[in-house]
DNA sequence: CGGCGCGATGGCAGCTACTGACATCACTGT
DNA sequence: ACAGTGATGTCAGTAGCTGCCATCGCGCCG
């Protein structure tokens, strides 16, 4: 493979999450990283499109496994629950077993604005793809998207809890909780306020 | 004021969104918007943090505007109707007049990727800003952040009809309808499948 | 009336992210 | 051995952004 040591990709990757947990984000050069990794900045180019990204690849993956997810669904579900189902499948399937990573990462992201905002346009991103499995399903175009934005939005209340949590309660079981409650709130035609 | 000219911040405004609309956010530089302004690059960098921050001037005054809103809400109301009744003033009262212009800017977000990731952020600022207001009403905490998440779902969905639509139909009725939309959607304890 | 202080602007040097063009190296198969 | 291919290195250049200090315009105060 490479001209040196193999998986070039994700020494990049380690070297990144080290020195941007050791001394943030801002403060590490990309060339520090590629140094780190046994490369040079140039070729931390050529993998990653920018510093930012090297902490999001893998966004793809988990993208494609939620449309395959909501494509191959029962037709009868409707888009709520077909959302919901989809979202706790990738719970499941790919969170579950590393929160302790999940948790350093989000420490990471939570810790600068710049990382913030590519966090959110990769979830804007994946409310998009879902909002598009839903209407190949049927679903009309204004259902589709805020069915998809409203599994984002119960996805990253739940995330939070999960990994800030004690790991009693697993990721999908809060997805599941978030979306209830969602419903309970936004179905009710003028409920009392909650105090 | 000014060394020379008054308004300084609006000139440098109205030159970045003159140019970005001209030929593009990316083939523009700072150089170019400061010339037009007739002031020099380093000056932008005064009023403005960065390239993009130029046409997001503003957020913040509908941030403290919505707040407002929820915080002078009747404290019977719920959780989403405070919500949706907040962000139906803005759009009458800040929105309305201005569809022109929206439009326009709004084009100018939709052709580049890292204006669109400086939108994100802004509304999940406004987002944090709205559920912590509902929980100074005494919402509980995923509530708020739940509702708080639905209603800029709402919001943007709305804004997207309203800016490409025809005019006929206000932004504020378009935000109602999509709250009750959402409302149907995540309400139904388990609806059939849309079709 | 004239100096003085202050806020806004300019000028300049410098760092870093990112890119294009081209050279070079290691490995593959023949 | 040798040519081809893909990954990596080298180098120069652009542009966003910042710190530091000089300069300008204006009002204030003696």
């Amino acid at each position: 493979m490479g001209r040196w040591a193999p998986d070039a990709r994700g020494r990049l990757q380690r070297a990144a999450m080290e020195l941007y947990g050791e001394r943030g984000f801002e403060s590490t050069t990309v060339a520090e990283i590629a140094e780190r990794a046994g490369l040079t900045e140039r070729t931390f180019f050529r993998y990653f499109a920018d510093k930012r990204e090297v902490l999001f690849w893998g966004a793809e993956a988990l993208q494609e496994f939620l449309v395959a997810q909501v494509d191959a669904a029962p037709p009868e579900r409707g888009p709520i629950e077909t959302i919901t189902a989809a979202l706790g499948s990738a719970a499941d399937a790919i969170f579950e077993e590393m929160r302790d990573q999940s948790r350093q990462r989000q420490d990471v992201i939570d810790a600068n604005r710049e990382l913030q905002e590519r966090e959110l346009i990769k979830l804007a991103s994946l409310a998009a793809s879902l909002a598009e499995a839903l209407r190949r399903r049927g679903v009309g175009d204004i259902a589709s998207s805020l069915a998809a934005e409203a599994g984002i939005a119960a996805f990253k209340v739940a995330f939070d809890h999960w990994v800030h949590g004690d790991g009693r309660r697993t990721f999908a079981a809060g997805i599941r909780d978030s979306m209830a409650e969602l419903g309970r709130l936004a179905g009710a035609p003028n409920p009392a306020a909650r105090r």
